[in-house]
DNA sequence: TCGGCAAGCCAC
DNA sequence: AAACGTGGCTTGCCGA
């Protein structure tokens, strides 16, 4: 497929370099009063840990935490790292804290604020280029084995959303005076793509019918009615949506939901049930990867994973998940790939002056001026909707959700 | 002092 | 405790 090469690679490197060249504006004074106050709750924190430790403990080492609380303590529960040492990772410490330990728990405090100052509030400011008082992010096209594309020196890709504290992180990331950032992303994107290869006819009705997916799954699933669904069981839901993106395993679906293996696998099996397509398009991936050595994208673009037919059985199953999410993965990269192509051309030619600065692997961020939000957004929104065509048609729509604000958190 | 590994955790 | 996929960054630790 030298097309993919030619008509997406080649000009997708000078929209990459003219986004790093624009860079993004963040207000330094929010992150520095973060960093402030991220600080005395560290300190805080960590002068709770000391009194409760009873002696001088390194709080950012995890082989001493580990001592500590499973050795001293003698906490239950232990597990080690295939080094040995004590695993305390925050499912760990979660599982600890919930059955009310407060070393744990405060553990777990300082480790949130420590991540996010040394990390972002901290480390954000450093990258603010004296010439044009933004952050120029570099972006590597071909860093990855999905086709995606991957952000370094800073990452903004990995800006925090999840927690109230991160999006404190996020509201930092500005719109120039007079101007607005436009997010749009495309909502399940994964999960569509998975109906429309995988071929599964409720799970594309769904989509057609704008159903909540992850509801309609547990429906499915555990006959409950989609109104007023409790919200553990579409949690549920959710996290086996996930799983099959991913290339489940009961062992992996059971640790993510805290359940037994057996009832783990009794979830792959009924999902595969009420989802026929599923377990076809898994086997005929991994089939089709051990004969070419490959897998492709709906585009026809190659993944090599010649691994998958390796002696060692974790190994292979490694390569098997791989080679599955791949298809799914890759062809969301392709088709975002697509249309950041195309998006630059088709705001010029309605006049429109958006400047595209940052991709996160599903979502387009744009910087705009007041004016012309109203106008913008529909044009990206199409070109993104569109993107697959005409390569590739797809039996369901792309959805992509968008809008504006003065700051990252509130236009995502 | 430097480089690499391990552990951990942020995003999609 | 990652045998549920793709990345990058930071700290601690150890050996050269």
């Amino acid at each position: 497929m030298t097309t993919v090469y030619e008509t997406l690679e080649r000009p997708l490197v000078s929209v990459l370099a003219r986004m790093e060249r624009r860079g993004i504006s963040i207000d330094r004074q929010v992150l520095s009063r973060l960093s402030g106050d991220f600080a005395q709750t560290a300190a805080r924190v960590e002068a709770e840990i000391q009194e409760i430790a009873g002696e001088p403990v390194n709080v950012g080492s995890p082989k001493q935490i580990g001592d500590i609380i499973f050795g001293k303590m003698g906490l239950p529960g232990g597990t080690k790292t295939k080094t040995g040492a004590w695993s305390t990772t925050a499912q760990v410490l979660d599982d600890l804290a919930e059955q009310g330990h407060d070393f744990p728990k405060k553990i777990l405090e300082w480790r949130q604020v420590s991540k996010l100052k040394s990390t972002y509030t901290d480390a954000l400011p450093t990258y603010v280029n004296p010439q044009t008082h933004r952050v120029h992010t570099t972006y590597a096209l071909a860093a990855t084995t999905t086709g995606r594309l991957s952000s370094n020196e800073p990452n903004l890709q990995n800006i925090p959303v999840r927690t109230e504290d991160g999006r404190k992180i996020r509201r930092a990331f500005i719109a120039t005076p007079g101007h607005k950032l436009v997010s749009a992303d495309y909502s399940q994107i994964e999960l569509r793509l998975l109906a429309e290869i995988a071929d599964v006819p409720v799970l594309r009705q769904a989509f057609r019918d704008g159903l909540d997916i992850h509801a309609m799954t547990a429906s499915e699933m555990f006959g409950v009615p989609i109104k007023d669904m409790p919200s553990e069981v579409r949690r549920r839901a959710k996290a086996i949506n996930f799983g099959i993106i991913y290339g489940i395993s009961a062992f992996g679906l059971a640790n993510q939901l805290g359940i037994a293996r057996e009832e783990a696998s009794a979830y792959i099996k009924k999902y595969f049930e009420r989802f026929p397509g599923i377990r076809a398009y898994m086997d005929e991936t991994k089939d089709s990867c051990r004969r070419n050595g490959y897998v492709t994208t709906l585009f026809g673009r190659k993944m090599y994973y010649p691994d998958i037919k390796a002696s060692n059985a974790s190994v292979r199953a490694f390569n098997e998940r791989a080679a599955i999410n791949a298809r799914l993965q890759g062809t969301a990269a392709d088709i975002i790939r697509r249309a950041m192509i195309r998006v630059e051309d088709a705001l010029a030619e309605k006049k429109l002056t958006a400047q595209m600065l940052l991709q996160v692997h599903d979502e387009l961020i744009f910087e705009v001026p007041d004016g012309e939000v109203a106008a913008t957004l529909p044009v990206v929104q199409k070109v993104m909707q569109d993107a697959p065509f005409p390569a590739v048609i797809l039996s369901l729509p792309l959805q992509v959700d968008a809008r504006a604000a003065n700051n990252w958190d509130e236009a995502h």
